[in-house]
This record gives C-alpha cells, sequence and structure tokens, in this order.
DNA sequence: AACACTTCTTAACATAGGTCAATGTCAAAA
DNA sequence: TTTTGACATTGACCTATGTTAAGAAGTGTT
C-alpha cells in the first residue's frame, strides 16, 4: 500500500472501498516544490485541487497597490484550491505558493465529480468540504467587519496556535488584513497587559 | 401550474423532469413574512433554506458590542440559509429578518440532498450554488482586507445597483463594514468629487 | 568572520474612519 | 395637524491603524 496522508485523510472521513480509492490514489501525481515555488500564478486557470501532505502553502492575492493580501494557509492535511478558477473556469485573481519545502497531491477536478456520482459518502464528504470552506470564510468576513486589528490576532493564535509559529509575521499580518508595523504593535499591546497582570 | 419563480429558476439552469419538478414544489411551504418579521433568530438551528420569491431578505450578526453586521442581502431569486447552522445543526450566529414585506419559499436539506443523489444535473446546479457561494465570500475578504471604504462603496454600487434602492443605508454600511455616518462622509466626497470634473 | 538578506521592532507623524451630539427630513400614526 | 420614530447628514473630536524611516536581531552564504 502506499502511505499517502491523503488515503489515511479520505479512509477516516469516508466509507469508501478501500482498495477502489488506493487504486484511484496511487494514480495521482505527486509534486515536491522548494519554498518559494509556485502552484498558481495569477491570470492563470487553476487546473487541480492541491492535497498538502507535506509542507505549507500560502494562497494570496495582489492588490493594485501591490500589496500581497493572505486568502489562506494550507497546511499537511488541507486542500488548497482557487475553487473560483477550478469550478468557472476562470483565471484565477490568486497566487499558490510554497511557504515551506512541501509535497502536494494533485487532484484533478474529476475525481471529485466522477467519485461524487458514484458514493454517496464521498459526495457527502465532498458536500461536507464545500460547507466547511464555507463556514471558514464567513467567519473571517464577521472577523473583518467587526473585530479590531487585535482580536483578529487573538482569534489567529487561537485558531492556527501551529501555523503562527511556522510563517514570519509579515505573512500573518496579511491574513489579518494588517501592516507587519500594526502586528508588532499589537504584539506588544499584548505583552504589556499581560505583564500588569 | 404553479407559477413560482423557484420553478422556472430551476428549470431555466437544470435539465431537469419538469413534471417531477412541478410535484416537488407544489408541496413546499410558502411563508409569508412582513417587513421585520425574523425567519431565523441566533442560536436557532436553522432547518431550512429560504427561495426568496418576492421581497428581500437581510443575513446579519450581532457582535459582542451590540452591532449588527450584514452578512448578505436576498432579494428575489436568491437563497438565503445559514449553511453552516443547517449543514452541521449546530446553533446559527446570524439572524435572517425581512427588510420588505416578503414570499419565501421553505425548502428542506433533503429537497438537495435527495435530489443531488438522483439527478445528476440537480448536483451540478447545488454544486454550483456552494462554489458561487464561495465565490461571493472570496470577494468580500479580498475587499474587506484591502479596500477603502470609498472603494467598497463604489464595488457596491456596481454590483447591487437594485439593492442600493431598496435598503436604508444604514443597512449598506454594516454591510460594507462601515458607519452610517462613515458612508454618509463617503458619499458627500464622492458627490464633491463629481462636481469637480 | 564578514556579508548580505530578511524579518522584526520602534518611534514620529499622518489619516481614515469611529464616536458623539445636534439637526434635518420624511412618512406613518395619532 | 401634531407627534413620533426611523433614517440621514454634519461637524468636532478621538483613536486605531497606516506610513515612513531607522535600527536591531536573526539567518544563511561566501
Amino acid at each position: 500500500m502506499n502511505n499517502f496522508r491523503f488515503t489515511s485523510f479520505l479512509t477516516s472521513n469516508i466509507g469508501i472501498d478501500y482498495e477502489e480509492l488506493n487504486e484511484l490514489v496511487s494514480k495521482f501525481k505527486v509534486k515536491k516544490v522548494k519554498k518559494g515555488d509556485f502552484l498558481l500564478k495569477e491570470n492563470e486557470v487553476c487546473s487541480h485541487t492541491f492535497f498538502v501532505e507535506k509542507g505549507l502553502l500560502k494562497q494570496y492575492s495582489i492588490d493594485d497597490k501591490g500589496k500581497e493580501h493572505v486568502l489562506q494557509f494550507g497546511p499537511e492535511n488541507w486542500f488548497v484550491t482557487d475553487r473560483e478558477s477550478l469550478f468557472f473556469k476562470q483565471p484565477s485573481k490568486y497566487y499558490i505558493q510554497a511557504v515551506e519545502d512541501s509535497e502536494v497531491l494533485l487532484l484533478e477536478e474529476s475525481f471529485f465529480t466522477k467519485l461524487s456520482l458514484e458514493n454517496k459518502s464521498f459526495l457527502e464528504f465532498n458536500t461536507k468540504l464545500l460547507h466547511n470552506h464555507i463556514r471558514h470564510l464567513q467567519r473571517r468576513i464577521t472577523l473583518l467587519q467587526s473585530a479590531t486589528a487585535e482580536e483578529r490576532y487573538l482569534d489567529f493564535i487561537k485558531i492556527y496556535p501551529d501555523i503562527l509559529l511556522r510563517v514570519p509575521q509579515i505573512l500573518v499580518a496579511s491574513y489579518l488584513g494588517i501592516t507587519p508595523e500594526g502586528l508588532s504593535r499589537v504584539r506588544k499591546e499584548l505583552a504589556f497587559k499581560n505583564f500588569k497582570k
């Protein structure tokens, strides 16, 4: 058998025929990327969903002032893709780039559509993925609408304590929608508050 | 036959058996709500997807400072629901309320799951709905991360010119993540800019 | 060791947008 | 017709965060 995280991930989430799955997964391409390498660039049409076996990816856009905005990070066991581009076959607005040396599985969209038709359990799984995605995005919107930089930072720490330690703060700041200097200030104030207590 | 917008909406989007669909749709409950009535309140588990036949809904949350944040508006032909609560059967963080006197169809989740399994074309349609939702949410995140209040307002005008005219500005401001006063200022500055030209 | 690079911090200053309070407008209710 | 209540605007003031610029600290490379 292979020992992809992906296989364990799926079998632990779906009541799927193991042999069949293994057969499928062994056909996937594995891609090794170095820190800084791109898996997707702006204006390309996204052709795969990337499942992160190892390492860490970031998905970000660059605005018209040249600033980078991290939409999401993708550590091990995460799916990263631009669904908008993949599904609607439109040029992407995002970059997907390796933050660390990484290994990703390249999943064709047909993998999802086919299995969804054939296997009820997989359809449920896939639907769950989509709903999780939506849940995650809504949470971010609410935070961006209503929370201060400090509150967003505290939220980030709580939800992604692992990622906090793996990425430079400039990326955390970009994810939070503030400048690195702003983040530095927030951290300082938090340290001061904790000191006083 | 019935003359629900919903039936036309579906048949124009899906290659679905018309008789079968009509049969299904005629079983749905229609709910008429007055301006201000709620279809969902915080901490309730959302049990339906609402298809707006007539009128206008808003979905919003209230933060711990008591401020209202509009997540989305739902005019005619839109689906409004809290997918997070509906799918994961969790208490909702949102309110769904009528902005105008409205008529909505109450769609059971089973309607979507069943038809998705039975009908390939419907599955595609449903998947498209989910992807559209994700696209929409991502767009908002990018705007909230990178655009000024003025830019977000201009974007709103461009994308929802109709809604702009139907809702009080206090709701537009809430959607944009600014205060009513802030929006008023933005409008004033825009008017001034246009005057100078 | 010396260097270049990148990241992080700090401080002074600037500004977008929030807050508060007063006033205006308009439509519905009495 | 008056009153009420929701919405919109305005101005004075305030605060969080951005901007700019400099230095410090850490890391990898020669």
